[in-house]
DNA sequence: TCTGGGGTCCTAGGACCC
DNA sequence: TCTGGGGTCCTAGGACCC
């Protein structure tokens, strides 16, 4: 039987937070924006105590806590502590599958296998190590399977371990809410209510799995294996590459003004370019978000010729997008996303499968977008801006190619 | 004065090919 | 005599997670 660990770090920002700045140790603050929009990302177990929480909007958080504290996140900080606490997991196994930046699954087995010693003991010995080296918290669910031990994980905190083993599946499995089991968000909970199941228990014996099939759609199988405490799923430790780069903000206030929105999608550009950049990605495939109010929102998305991650050429076609899909309505949220990233490498594997040289299709000659830079920022007029971007697209940029003769 | 931003995955419909 | 069916790719939207 497999033994496999859930580790999730507790209210991983506001833990990071602190422990750089120990003097807010203690206090109830909260990670958030300084914006009259914000909602909070993480509350200290301080804050919380005044039932302030993940997702709450600021402005309620205020109205519960009148001495709250609000720090601005700082991603690169918790992304680097995110590596190390990786690392100090994969120091006990390697077969790690990172979940989240705060929440991994690591597959036991081998190490149990290896080392006499008692799963509780390992689980202390890792939040020891944990907490000694990074000040950070966390807690531990242990399972014979991934649903199992991330249930458990979730049953205790901060600093909890907890062990679900198949026996325990009637009395700490299905006595919680069906709102509680991972991939029942608050649309798809109504719907089970609807046929009397309220606990995760109530799916695990409901006499008629026809009615769950479409609720569920493809994975309806694995959730009512899951209420059985059943998951077949493996610890994928070979995949976390992304998928696609993007961001967007909100707006203080809605606007319809069009040279700040272009603005704002020279800036999501730019910061989407950089980060696309540093991870060494690139993508065809680009995408814009416009919200209009909450409810109401609009995706475009185009499949350029080449690969690239450069910030003119993603401001240029978002533009182009925007104008395609606008109607001039007063906007809350603008995004632009690269799509289907793949990594330079990859794309030269693809180029290779070909035995002639073949045009470079990943622009990152900075040369030959100077010229559009210069276009764009002097006039952003429709005609012009089109112009622009054609050119963009439709120039191949050679690259030399050696062709691989092994 | 009033609910973010980073993502992943699934679905359904249309275009197109054979 | 009167318009298939399977497969694939693309797009837009939506549910969900942290």
């Amino acid at each position: 039987m497999q033994i496999i660990f859930h580790i999730d770090l507790n209210a991983f920002f506001a833990s990071a937070e602190i422990s750089i700045h120990p003097e807010l140790k203690g206090k109830p603050i909260v990670i958030c924006r300084q914006s009259k929009r914000s909602i909070i990302t993480t509350a200290s177990y301080e804050a919380r105590k005044y039932g302030i929480h993940s997702a709450m909007p600021l402005f309620q958080a205020k109205e519960l806590c009148s001495h709250l504290v609000t720090v601005e996140p700082h991603f690169e900080l918790y992304k680097a502590l995110s590596q190390s606490f990786f690392e100090i997991i994969a120091t006990f196994s390697p077969y790690l599958e990172v979940a989240s930046i705060d929440e991994c699954y690591v597959d036991m087995t081998e190490y149990f296998q290896k080392n006499k010693a008692n799963p509780q003991d390992v689980a202390k010995t890792i939040q020891d190590k944990v907490y000694d080296t990074l000040s950070l918290q966390c807690s531990i669910g242990i399972a014979p399977n991934k649903f199992l031990a991330k249930m458990a994980s979730d049953m205790k905190k901060p600093m909890g371990i907890t062990i679900i083993t198949n026996k325990d599946i009637k009395t700490k499995l299905w006595p919680l809410s069906i709102k509680d089991m991972i991939g029942v968000g608050k649309k798809t909970q109504p719907k089970l209510i609807e046929l009397g199941i309220e606990t995760i228990g109530d799916l695990a014996n409901y006499h008629n799995y026809e009615k769950i099939k479409p609720i569920f759609g493809k994975n309806a199988l694995i959730f009512y294996q899951r209420a059985n405490g059943k998951d077949f799923s493996k610890i994928n430790y070979s995949k976390n590459e992304l998928k696609s780069v993007g961001n967007s903000t909100t707006f203080e206030t809605d606007s319809n003004d069009e040279q700040f929105i272009r603005k704002k999608f020279r800036d999501l550009s730019r910061e989407v370019s950089q980060r696309a950049k540093k991870r060494e990605l690139i993508s065809n495939s680009i995408s814009i978000t416009l919200k209009y109010t909450r409810e109401k929102s609009r995706t475009k998305q185009i499949i350029i010729e080449h690969y690239t991650n450069e910030e003119e050429i993603i401001f240029a076609t978002a533009l182009l997008l925007f104008e395609n899909i606008y109607n001039g309505e007063k906007l809350r949220l603008v995004g632009v996303s690269l799509n289907n990233v793949i990594h330079y490498k990859e794309l030269n594997q693809q180029i290779s499968l070909f035995e002639h040289v073949q045009d470079n299709y990943y622009i990152s000659q900075k040369d030959k977008t100077d010229q559009i830079i210069e276009e764009l920022n002097s006039s952003l007029d429709d005609i012009h801006l089109i112009k622009a971007s054609s050119l963009i697209h439709k120039e191949k940029i050679q690259k030399k190619y050696i062709k691989n003769d092994e």
